[in-house]
RNA sequence: GGUUCUGUGUCCGAGUGGUCAGGAGCUGGUCUGCAAAACCAGUCACGCCGGUUCGAAUCCGGUCGGAACCUCCA
């Protein structure tokens, strides 16, 4: 039975979904304003790992996660650029969907784009000023606000009281009752791109920024939803504002509220405006693989703040090859497995709020009886522990002969390295052969150099091409 | 001011009221011409002060430190 936190009741709860059997998950996707950096890819790579568990558990799953293509950083930077707001945001879209694929992140079932739900936008708002819930201002601009003394609940997700909390500014404060108010709908602004409004019931405008996960929540997955996630800065005022909202629409929305722990770097949460980012492409360009990278955000839980240091990636990346290098020995010798069935730790780790740390150690676990067993030449049981370990990392997106993971690997270039190692293979095994070590060394030095380790084994040498360390 | 999270061994990082986390590193051993890989053994712990308890790193109170949110944010 999984369960899993919730920041709504603050509690671990049974995951018990609407519909039995069927599981549907909204994932609040990122604002495309810049390219990804790799906080931003680890709510992605946590909502996977939940995906595919799901999936595991026998649950057919609908997984959503949106693209936000408009907001006030975007829309500054389509004037700056003099390009139109779409521009911006695909560009930053094609880079986002690049890095999810080099982490081997599934795409979802539907990825709608926060503009494609307008027509919704505008139903559900209307709804709510009907209901007494918004209000359009009075002064002409526009805009159109929730108003959040008439949810006598407002603050519940975040645990907040709202005569506590510092008020909202929300740019010019234009015509609010209370400033606590957020915008449902955004009015013409002179100031801004004039290709960035739709037309509607309360004159041409644009979505504020909560209203359009209401909306495509809706459209995709209907009144009321399993689980929604996001990462922990997401609580409020967004999730708590998409709630009320929502709710005050009469739906009763998401059942399971998941909040990921941030990427922090020298502190403090890593953003674009500290300016303390790491990327996917500093990742490689260190030598390290982007399934290192994934190992390394699935080390610890899901909810816990991960202080980024180039150093705790780098043992993560030797952990994994750890494992790597077993799937490996155990393929050539045992022969392949396909993946077969999890250890019942590593079952019950998941199912215990996702803690892929402690499933981490169940695969360890199985990975040290493998290559005990390689060692004892014992082949079934080597070739049992493969296919149990293949099935663990599989379902981390951490197997190493995942399709994801050979992209750009180029087979022809493959065999022709290949036949040159032999060649030099064949070299040092004749220097070998007549004792001269110093020329045998030689030899597997100059291919070391070359990013190939050879290794001797009891069944011969046996070479790898490791990822070239970065050079201080 | 309010809300929430957090402080574990050399490092990363789980967890539970009493019995092994796991990984990285280091030391010794096995194997090897040497290495590498692997295996075996060892290494090292729960911020501080009180309290509850037969027993607490795990519960409670206090205290010190770090972080997130209350403004755009994965």
């Amino acid at each position: 039975m999984l369960r899993l936190y919730d920041t709504l009741t603050r509690q671990v709860r049974d995951f018990e979904p609407r519909v039995a059997g069927q599981a549907s998950l909204y994932l609040c996707g990122l604002t495309v304003q810049s390219g990804p950096h790799i906080g931003h890819l680890r709510s992605g790579v946590n909502y996977d790992v939940l995906r595919r568990w799901l999936v595991h558990s026998g649950y057919s799953v609908t997984f959503v996660r949106n693209i936000t293509d408009i907001d006030d950083k975007i829309l500054v930077k389509s004037l700056e650029q003099g390009r139109p707001f779409w521009a911006i945001a695909y560009e930053n879209e094609v880079l986002l969907e690049a890095a999810y694929r080099s982490l081997n992140v599934q795409p979802p079932t539907y990825e709608p784009r926060a503009t494609q739900c307008i027509p919704e936008m505008h139903e559900l708002i209307g709804v709510l000023i009907e209901n007494g819930h918004a209000y359009p201002a009075q002064d002409g601009s526009g805009d159109v606000y929730f108003s959040v003394a008439s949810y006598p609940d407002y603050g519940a997700l975040s645990n907040q009281r709202p005569d506590e909390m510092l008020a909202a500014s929300e740019g010019p404060e234009r015509a609010k009752r209370d400033p606590r108010d957020f915008a449902l709908w955004k009015g013409v602004k002179s100031t801004e791109p004039q290709d960035a409004y739709w037309s509607s019931p309360w004159g041409r405008g644009r979505p504020g920024w909560h209203i359009e996960c209401s909306a495509m929540t809706y459209r995709y997955l209907g009144p009321e939803f399993d689980i929604h996630g996001g990462g922990t800065d997401l609580v409020f005022p967004h999730h708590e504002n998409e709630m009320t909202q929502s709710r005050s629409a009469g739906h009763p929305f998401a059942r399971f509220w998941l909040h990921n722990g941030m990427m922090d770097l020298g502190g403090e949460k890593m953003a674009k405006s500290v300016g303390n980012i790491i990327n996917i492409a500093a990742v490689q360009a260190r030598g390290l693989r982007p399934v290192e990278l994934r190992y390394y955000m699935l080390a610890p839980h899901y909810r816990a703040r991960i202080e980024f240091s180039w150093e705790a990636l780098e043992e993560a990346a030797t952990a994994y090859q750890r494992v790597e290098g077993f799937v490996q020995r155990a393929t050539e010798l045992a022969g392949g497995s396909e993946p077969t069935v999890v250890s019942a730790d590593f079952a019950a780790a998941m199912n215990d709020d996702l803690n892929t740390s402690a499933a981490l150690a169940a695969l360890h676990e199985v990975v040290r009886e493998g290559n005990t067993a390689l060692a004892a030449g014992d082949l079934n049981a080597a070739r049992e522990a493969l296919g149990s370990v293949r099935a663990m990392l599989g379902l981390l997106g951490l197997d190493p002969f995942d399709p994801a993971y050979a992209a750009g690997e180029d087979r022809g270039i493959r065999e022709t390295v290949d036949a040159l190692v032999a060649l030099a293979l064949q070299q040092r095994a004749s220097a070998r052969e007549r004792k001269d070590w110093a020329a045998a060394d030689a030899v597997r030095d100059q291919l070391k150099q070359a990013g190939v380790a050879v290794e001797d084994t009891p069944q011969g040498p046996r070479w790898t091409i490791g990822a070239e360390r970065h050079a201080g």
